[in-house]
DNA sequence: CCGTAAGTTCACGAGGTTTTGAACACCTAT
DNA sequence: ATAGGTGTTCAAAACCTCGTGAACTTACGG
């Protein structure tokens, strides 16, 4: 099972940042690792959400506490993804960070391709089977019943994930208008 | 009876094991595993769900290639989500497994506790978060505003799981009478 | 009771993923 | 052009989880 479980014990929240922010951060990087990117991921976004103005590479790493190449490939991911946009920094040379507000957005898109790929194999691989254990005899009806019955589970299983990614994507654009 | 097959390439599936039901039980653990359960937990379980018939620990460990170790813990799992249950097979002093067939609700239920632990944590996290923003002065409206934004995040994300697990275990319960 | 087979437990290691940091590449301002 | 700060890459390290198998416990049959 993933990590999602028990983050350790007392947990003492990344020490310099004021605990109301590591305690913000961290949520999001909880909730964030359940749903299979890295806790990371969730940090740098929700901090960048908090602060509100964009901050640069070297003071995400020290706020959070994260190597250099961290930051770097953390940020890439995040911007490409759409939750997380570039921007020049009048008076600076180097590049700043800032949240884009629709990270629902980005947990559908990705898991909607994630669970698409696995759908498709899966519905594939169920068929072939179904069709070779037709083939070989001696396999008895109530089975190859049972294999069918997963088949429609598993487009069962898909259409209940969509559905599930409707509601989630509307609720917050709900929320969005809200604020 | 060592064994000669050895095949390159490709995902083999299980050696000896007909190639049907290996792609069954691949499937299967492909699926659970995408739940954040184990992979065996869901070969095992398929396995019996396709025999139909109590097998012993002894006999699924040969199938799927397992260690002793393994498919103890894994069927105590098992039977412990309900999922399988242990019986005892007329002559024979070793216990027999068999396959529940409702699985659905055992995802639903697992998840229902993990999301539910999740959420209580991160709810509390945020809300103190949100108080202790707003004592320490110098924080802006705004940004408490997001604080609270993400509470109700978190709240819609919990409504809707509930509401994907529902039309799940719904969904299936009608493929369940169909059979 | 005893002997044997079945079942459980757990320290360890294999395998996989994430993070690190040093080397390298890229800018930008002068 | 070039110096110095910025950003990226990637091999190695740290980390985490799972399965293994030997040691142990339990249960059964005789």
């Amino acid at each position: 099972m993933k990590g999602y479980t028990y983050r350790t014990g007392d947990s003492e929240p990344s020490t310099h940042l004021p605990l109301w922010e590591a305690l913000v951060t961290d949520s999001v990087g909880d909730v964030i690792e359940f749903w299979g990117f890295k806790r990371n991921h969730g940090r740098v976004w929700a901090l960048l959400y908090i602060r509100r103005e964009p901050m640069n590479a070297r003071q995400i790493q020290e706020d959070l506490e994260l190597s250099k190449g961290a930051v770097s490939m953390i940020s890439r991911d995040l911007e490409q993804w759409n939750v997380v946009s570039r921007v020049r920094h009048p008076g600076s040379s180097a590049w700043h960070f800032v949240a884009e507000v629709d990270f629902m957005e980005m947990i559908t898109h990705v898991l909607q391709e994630r669970e698409g790929e696995l759908i498709r194999r899966v519905s594939t691989d169920l068929k072939d089977a179904e069709k070779l254990a037709r083939e070989s005899k001696e396999v008895e009806q109530e089975t190859l019943d049972r294999i069918k019955r997963m088949r429609t589970l598993a487009g069962l299983m898909q259409q209940a994930l969509d559905i599930f990614m409707k509601t989630a994507r509307l609720d917050v654009s709900d929320t969005r208008d809200l604020l």
